[in-house]
DNA sequence: TAGGCCATCTGGTCCT
DNA sequence: AGGACCAGATGGCCTA
């Protein structure tokens, strides 16, 4: 694994339930593909939907597709749209698939503390939004001192936030206690993973994205 | 046991 | 027509 450019640890992600997924072909899904699914649920009231009686669709799909189409026989279209159907499936459980491969990419390049703690994926994200501007903040800092040590370095005010507001809405949104956008309402992400999480720009300058700082 | 997180299925919509 | 994307629904697993 590459040295961190903040040298701090980099997370480490578990596989539980996503895998990595290497073959990107729809006839290339994991065993999961083949997996029943919940046999007895009713999405949206249309269990009978492959049957072609769902909201009265087998007359309305027959008028769609009009009188100069090719007659099929019900069980024709019936098996026609099984077989779409699932490789639409197929499809989808593909992309969600490389949606995780992602996020597990994103979770890897990201610090925790400790090694092993997993993001869950609303965690990674906003974590990945935090870190990113933490870094953008420190470059701009360093910046500044090299290219003008006598330069006093902006008030935190001037430093804005990660989603422009002020450092107020910035401490804020990052606040344990805080608005439940953030991360779960009962529980903050230093509560759960003692995650490098600086709350205000005022612990930002160069070299002082270390954990004690934030601890 | 309740609640959080997740994978999967599904139908709708938009785009090519 | 078919694929990509999306959001809702559902059930399983895990943890406090």
């Amino acid at each position: 694994m590459a040295p961190h450019p903040l040298g701090v640890p980099i997370i480490q992600v578990t596989h539980k339930t996503e895998q990595p997924f290497p073959g990107a072909s729809d006839h290339e899904v994991p065993c999961a593909a083949s997996a029943p699914s919940s046999p007895t649920r009713t999405p949206r009231g249309c269990a009978e939907a492959e049957g072609g009686s769902c909201r009265g669709s087998s007359r309305k799909l027959r008028a769609r597709r009009g009188g100069r189409s090719r007659p099929k026989s019900e069980l024709a279209l019936s098996k026609q749209r099984r077989s779409r159907r699932k490789k639409a499936n197929d499809r989808e459980r593909n992309r969600m698939h490389n949606l995780n491969s992602a996020l597990d990419a994103l979770r890897g390049v990201l610090p925790t503390f400790p090694d092993d703690a997993k993001l869950t994926k609303i965690e990674t994200l906003r974590f990945a939004h935090n870190y990113i501007w933490a870094l953008t903040q420190t470059l701009r800092l360093a910046d500044h001192s090299f290219y003008g040590p006598e330069t006093p370095a902006p008030p935190c005010g001037e430093l804005g936030s990660p989603d422009g507001g002020s450092t107020e809405d910035w401490s804020s949104l990052y606040s344990p206690v805080s608005q439940a956008g953030s991360l779960s309402p009962t529980t903050s992400l230093e509560e759960r993973s003692g995650l490098l999480v600086p709350t205000s720009p005022a612990c930002l300058c160069p070299g002082a994205l270390e954990f004690s700082d934030f601890l």
